[in-house]
DNA sequence: TTAGGGTTAG
C-alpha cells in the first residue's frame, strides 16, 4: 500500500528524534515542500527547523525558512530562539542587518525575544540600537514589546529604566508583572516584589515561583518555603527553586526532603541542582552519588551536571573520574563553552596535569577572563611563576581586561616562585595602570610573598600600614613566614592578634607551638596543649585521598581501618629502614603534632600523605605517577621524606597540599623547598 | 515572565 502524501511526510518527521546527516534532511526537506499539507501546519515545520538546527545546520534552517512562500512570524520566532539559544552569533548579526527586510515576517514578540537576547550578549548598545529601529520601523509598542524591554533593562542591570518602562505601560498582563517581579527580586528589592505581588488579581504558576526565588535570593528561605506552601500551582520549577535555596543556604536535609518528595516530577535540572547544592557545601562525594543515581535512572546529564561534577572532582582531587567524565563530555558530543571548559581547566590543575589545563585552554574557541584566571592561578599552584606571567602577558596583548581574581593569582604565583620583586611591581601597578582597588586578598598575597621570601619587617609594616583591618589569614600568614624563617621576634607579636582573631582554628596553635618549640621554649609549648584543651579547639586530622580505579582512598592519620592497614604499615617500617641509608634525618621542629589525633602514639607513626603514599606504591605498577591530594599543608618532615621515597622507589609524585602542588621526582621537589 | 554551572590570599 502506497502511502499518502502526508503520512510519507509524517512517517519522516517521526524520524527526527533520530540522527539524521545533511543527506537526509535535504530529503526531508523535499517531502515537506511537495506535500501541501504539511507546509502549512505551524506544528510540523518549527520540528523540523528545531531539528535541523540542533544538527548543527543553522544555514540549512535558514535556508528552508526562506523557501516558504508564506513564512509566519511564529517560524522566525523559534528561528531567533535556537540561533540565540545556540549562541549563534553571526547568524544573530545577519537578521539584525537583514531586519528592514524581514519587517513583514515579524511581530512584536520576535522583538521582545530579541531585546532579551541583547542581554545575553552584554550589549546595551545592540539593544538600544534594535529599540530604535524598531520603533522607527513603526511597530505597535504593545504590551508584549515593553516587557521584552522591561526585562532587558532588568539583566543588563539597569532597574530604573526597568522600573521606567514598567510605570508607563498603560495595560499590565500577567506576564508583564511577573517580569517585573523576577526583576526586583534580581535586585533584591523584596519590599516592591511582594506589594506587587500581594496586589495582583491573577496570578499563575510564574508569579508564586518568583516569589519563591526573590526570598531564596535574599536566603530568606523559611518566608520562601512559606510562599510555596501556599501556592496552588506547583510546578517543577517551584520544587526546584525551593531545593535551590535550601542547598545555598547550606539547609542540606530541608533540600534532600524535598528532592526525595518529588521523586517522580523530577527534571533534570532538579537533580543538576541537587549535584550542585552537595558541591556548594563541600560535599563532594554525595555530589558524585547523585550523579550515579541519575544515571542509574536513565537520565540524559547536561552541561551543566558536568560542570558541577568536575567541580567536586577537582576539589577532591580525583583525576581518573575527572578523566571519565571528559571522555563522556567528548563521547555525547556536549558543546564545551566558556564555562564547561574552565570546570575542565580548574580540574587538571587542581589535580596536577597542567598539560591537559593547557590543552584544553589553547583548544577553547573563545575564552573569558575565568579561563584565564583558571591558568594563571593552576600555574602559581604548581611553582610556574614565570610562566603565569607569561600567559597574562598573552592576555594583555589579547585585550583582555584583568580582574582582582587575575592579581590575586599572579600574587599567588610570584610568591610560590619567590619573585618578590616582580610582585611588588604588580601590587603597585594593579591600582595605578588597572584601576583595581586592592582588597585583603591582595593585601594577604603581598603578606605572604615578603614573608616568605624572608622579608618580615616589610610585610609587618604592610601589615600594620594596611587601609582595613587585618584578618586571621593576613596574621596566619605572617606567623607561618616566622616559623619558617626562625623569627620569634615578630612571630610572638603575630601571635596574639591571631588568637584573638581565631581562638577556633586549631591549626594557629600548633603553629605557635611549633615556634615555641624552635627557640625550645618547652613551657610553652605545654601553654599551647593546655589552652587547645582548656578552650575545646581541635586541630584538623590531616587527611590524605589518593584514587586507584575510580576509587578515592582517605587516609586519616590515626585511623587503622583500612583492609590493608597491616601490610601497609608493614611497608612503611620499611621505607623507615630504607630511608636512613640516603642520610634522611626526621626533622623534630613539627613536634606538636604529638597533641592531637594526628601524631598520638598510636600503632601508626606518620602522616596521612606517607599512608596514602605507601598505599600507591603498594598497589599501582612501577613507573605510574602516584597522585595525593591533602587537606592540610605538609609538613618539613614528610617533605623531605617524600622526596627520598622518590629517588629510593624510583617513581614521581604529585602531592597537592593545601596551597600548592608538590612535584617530586629524582630526590627533589618542583617547590624547590620553598613552600 | 519562573528553576540548575566556572576562577580568588594563610
Amino acid at each position: 500500500m502506497n502511502p499518502t502524501p502526508k503520512s510519507l511526510s509524517l512517517t519522516l518527521l517521526s524520524r527526527i528524534n533520530i540522527p539524521l546527516n545533511l543527506k537526509q534532511l535535504q530529503q526531508l526537506h523535499a517531502q515537506i515542500l511537495t506535500d501541501g499539507h504539511v507546509i502549512t501546519s505551524s506544528t510540523h515545520i518549527p520540528h523540523f527547523l528545531t531539528y535541523s538546527y540542533q544538527s548543527q545546520m543553522p544555514k540549512y534552517s535558514l535556508h528552508f525558512l526562506h523557501s516558504l512562500p508564506h513564512p509566519d512570524p511564529f517560524l522566525w520566532n523559534i528561528m531567533i530562539k535556537l540561533s540565540l539559544d545556540s549562541r549563534k552569533y553571526l547568524d544573530f548579526l545577519d537578521f539584525y542587518n537583514g531586519l528592514r527586510y524581514y519587517k513583514f515576517f515579524v511581530d512584536t514578540k520576535t522583538f521582545s525575544l530579541i531585546l532579551r537576547s541583547c542581554a545575553s550578549f552584554g550589549g546595551v548598545w545592540l539593544g538600544e540600537s534594535f529599540h530604535g529601529l524598531i520603533v522607527q520601523m513603526g511597530f505597535e509598542y504593545d504590551v508584549v514589546l515593553q516587557t521584552g524591554l522591561l526585562d532587558f533593562y532588568a539583566k543588563v542591570g539597569d532597574l530604573r529604566s526597568a522600573e521606567k518602562v514598567f510605570d508607563e505601560m498603560p495595560n499590565r498582563d500577567v506576564i508583564a508583572n511577573n517580569a517585573m517581579i523576577a526583576a526586583w527580586s534580581k535586585f533584591g528589592v523584596v519590599e516592591d516584589a511582594k506589594g506587587l505581588f500581594d496586589s495582583m488579581s491573577e496570578k499563575n504558576c510564574v508569579s508564586w515561583n518568583s516569589m519563591i526565588t526573590c526570598y531564596c535570593k535574599l536566603g530568606d528561605v523559611d518566608s520562601a518555603r512559606l510562599v510555596f506552601d501556599r501556592s496552588p500551582v506547583k510546578d517543577v520549577v517551584s520544587w526546584n527553586a525551593m531545593i535551590d535555596g535550601y542547598c545555598k543556604a547550606g539547609r542540606l536535609m530541608d533540600a534532600e526532603e524535598l528532592f526525595m518528595q518529588i521523586r517522580v516530577g523530577r527534571n533534570v535540572i532538579t537533580w543538576n541542582t541537587m549535584i550542585a547544592g552537595y558541591v556548594h557545601c563541600r560535599e563532594f562525594g554525595k555530589a558524585i552519588n547523585v550523579f550515579r543515581e541519575m544515571q542509574a535512572e536513565g537520565l540524559r546529564a547536561t552541561e551543566v551536571t558536568m560542570v558541577s561534577l568536575l567541580s567536586a572532582c577537582a576539589h577532591l582531587g580525583a583525576l581518573e573520574l575527572g578523566n571519565w567524565i571528559h571522555n563522556y563530555i567528548r563521547r555525547k558530543r556536549l558543546r564545551v563553552d566558556v564555562v564547561l571548559g574552565n570546570a575542565l581547566i580548574d580540574l587538571y590543575c587542581k589535580c596536577g596535569s597542567l598539560d591537559a589545563a593547557l590543552d584544553v585552554f589553547h583548544g577553547m574557541g573563545e575564552r573569558n577572563i575565568y579561563c584565564w584566571n583558571s591558568i594563571i592561578v593552576g600555574l602559581g599552584m604548581h611553582g610556574y611563576g614565570k610562566e603565569a606571567i607569561e600567559v597574562f602577558t598573552t592576555m594583555e596583548k589579547e585585550s583582555v581586561k584583568p580582574d582582582g581574581v587575575t592579581f590575586v593569582g599572579l600574587l599567588c604565583a610570584c610568591s610560590h616562585s619567590g619573585l618578590v620583586s616582580v610582585g611588588r611591581s604588580y601590587f603597585s601597578q594593579m591600582c595605578s595602570v588597572y584601576g583595581i582597588e586592592p582588597g585583603i586578598e591582595h593585601y594577604g598575597g603581598m603578606v605572604d610573598l615578603l614573608g616568605r621570601a624572608g622579608c618580615l619587617q616589610e610585610a609587618l609594616q604592610l601589615v600594620e600600614s594596611m587601609p582595613m583591618k587585618p584578618n586571621a589569614v593576613i596574621w596566619g600568614s605572617l606567623l607561618r613566614a616566622c616559623h619558617a624563617h626562625k623569627n620569634t621576634t615578630v612571630g610572638v607579636k603575630v601571635t596574639q592578634h591571631l588568637l584573638e582573631l581565631d581562638p577556633r582554628d586549631g591549626g594557629n596553635y600548633v603553629f605557635l607551638s611549633n615556634l615555641y618549640a624552635s627557640m625550645n621554649r618547652w613551657s610553652d609549648v605545654d601553654m599551647c596543649r593546655k589552652l587547645m584543651i582548656d578552650r575545646g579547639v581541635h586541630k584538623t586530622p590531616g587527611c590524605s585521598a589518593i584514587e586507584l580505579d575510580n576509587i578515592v582512598h582517605e587516609f586519616v592519620a590515626g585511623d587503622t581501618s583500612h583492609p590493608q592497614f597491616p601490610q601497609i604499615n608493614a611497608f612503611l617500617e620499611d621505607i623507615a629502614i630504607e630511608l636512613p641509608k640516603y642520610s634522611y634525618e626526621p626533622d623534630t621542629t613539627s613536634v606538636l603534632h604529638d597533641i592531637e589525633h594526628e601524631e598520638k602514639e598510636t600503632a601508626v607513626r606518620y602522616h596521612s600523605e606517607r599512608i596514602a603514599v605507601a598505599f600507591g606504591l603498594m598497589n599501582t605498577p612501577p613507573g605510574k605517577v602516584i597522585r595525593v591530594v591533602k587537606n592540610l599543608r605538609t609538613c618539613n618532615d614528610c617533605h623531605s621524606a617524600i622526596k627520598l621515597i622518590s629517588l629510593v622507589y624510583k617513581r614521581e609524585i604529585i602531592m597537592r597540599d593545601r596551597n600548592r602542588f608538590h612535584h617530586f621526582r629524582n630526590g627533589l621537589c618542583s617547590c624547590n623547598d620553598y613552600w
